[in-house]
DNA sequence: ATGTGTGAAGAGCTTCACAGCC
DNA sequence: GGCTGTGAAGCTCTTCACACAT
C-alpha cells in the first residue's frame, strides 16, 4: 500500500488511536465508530475517517471499525509489529528511567543495549540490560542489528555522542538533550526537550 | 500586547529560537539576522520574521535582532520570566529524573514540591525537595502558591491522581502517563508519551 | 548593500456533505 | 436507521515579494 501524501499530524493521531484502541480492547469492546473514537481522542469523526483513508478501507459502513483488526493494521502502518530494538546512550537519571520504563515493550520496542563512559556504571545490569563502555557502540549495535538510538547524555556531550551514534550506523535517534544536532543525511533525529514541553504548557497561562 | 491569532506552531518555534539565542549569547554573539537564526533552527527566514511579528517589531533593518534583547522579549512572551513553581506527583524513576533534571532552572521553572504515597519515599529529600504524602497536596500547593503540576505516576493511577491535582487548584498539568485525562474546564493538560515519541520516529523508517 | 515587516499568494490540513453500503 | 469513504469547500499556516529602514 504505497502512500502519497500523509500529513505529519496524521502519524501523531494514528498513535493516539492505537493507544485508545488498546484501551477499548482491554474493556472487551469489539467495534468502534469514527464518532466514538473521535470523542475519546478529542478529534472530529471526519478527521478519524480521513486519517484511516490514507492507508486503506478498514471500516464497515453501518458498523464501524473492528478493534482487533484496526490495532493490527495500525501496528503494521506504524512499523510497530517488528519488535524494533533500540540502543540507549547515557545511563544518567533520564537514561535509567527509560531503561525501567514499562511503556516501550507495550508498544513494540525494546532497549537491548546501553552505553556510558562512567566506569562506575559500565558493567552494571539494569532491567537485564548490561551497561557497556561507549567504545563498544559500533561493534555491539552491529552484532545486535540495532537501528534505533536513544540519546540521554548532558548537552555538553550530546553533539559528539550523536555523531558517534550516526557513524556507528544508527538510522534514527531520539534525543533528550535540549540542543540542535546536525546529522548526516539519512539519519533522523527527534528531540524531546522536557523543559520545552513544560514551557509550551505555561504559554497558555 | 494583546494577541489576535498566533498559530500554535509558532509557540513551539519561539521556544526553539530562545534555546538557540541562549546558545549564541554564550558564544558572545550580539546580533542575529532572521536568515542565520532560521538556518540554525531549520526554519525559513520569513518564518522567523513572521513568528516574531505576531508580538511586535523587535528587529532593526540592515542589522537583525539583538540577542540579549530578544531573549528578554521571548521570556516575557512565553511567561518564562516569572520563575514559575511546579509540583511533582509521583516520585518513581521518571519523577526522580525530573527532580534531578538541570534543564528546568535554565528555562525559568522550579519544582518546589514532590508527592507520593509510598512510605519509603515520603520524607526523603531529593535535590533539596522534600517528598510529601499526597494527602498534603492541596494544603502544600496552596501555601506555596503553585499553579503548575507534573504527573509521573503509573497509568493505572493517573486519572484519579490527575483529578486530585485539578481539585487541589493546579491550572496546568504536564503528564507522562500515556493515557487520556479528562479535566474540568480551565485546567490544561499536555501529555508527553515517551513510547509515542519513539514510535513517531520509527514511522519514518 | 543588508535586512526587517507585512499584505497577498500559495500550500497544506481539516471539515463538510453526500453517495454508497450494511 | 447507522456509518464509512471521499471529492470539494473552507480554513489555517507558510512562503513570497517588495516597500521601507539603516
Amino acid at each position: 500500500m504505497r502512500v502519497k501524501e500523509v500529513p505529519d499530524e496524521t502519524v501523531g493521531r494514528l498513535l493516539a488511536y492505537l493507544r485508545t484502541l488498546l484501551c477499548l480492547q482491554e474493556e472487551g469492546v469489539e467495534s468502534v465508530s469514527s464518532q466514538r473514537l473521535g470523542e475519546i481522542c478529542h478529534f472530529k469523526p471526519s478527521m478519524v475517517r480521513k486519517d484511516f483513508s490514507y492507508f486503506g478501507e478498514f471500516g464497515r459502513p453501518g458498523v464501524g471499525y473492528r478493534v482487533d483488526g484496526m490495532i493490527q493494521q495500525l501496528r503494521r502502518i506504524l512499523n510497530l509489529d517488528k519488535g524494533l530494538k533500540a540502543a540507549l546512550v547515557g545511563v544518567g537519571n533520564v537514561g535509567k528511567a527509560l531503561l525501567l520504563y514499562p511503556g516501550f515493550k507495550d508498544e513494540g520496542f525494546e532497549i537491548v543495549a546501553a552505553f556510558d563512559t562512567d566506569p562506575d556504571k559500565v558493567g552494571q545490569k539494569i532491567n537485564d540490560v548490561l551497561v557497556e563502555h561507549i567504545d563498544n557502540l559500533q561493534k555491539s549495535i552491529e552484532e545486535k542489528a540495532v537501528r534505533l538510538g536513544v540519546l540521554a547524555v548532558p548537552v555538553s556531550e550530546a553533539p559528539q555522542v550523536a555523531e558517534r551514534m550516526a557513524a556507528a550506523g544508527l538510522k534514527a535517534i531520539l534525543s533528550f538533550a535540549p540542543c540542535q544536532l546536525s546529522m548526516p543525511k539519512g539519519v533522523r533525529v527527534h528531540c524531546v526537550d522536557l523543559a520545552m514541553e513544560m514551557a509550551r504548557l505555561v504559554y497558555h497561562l
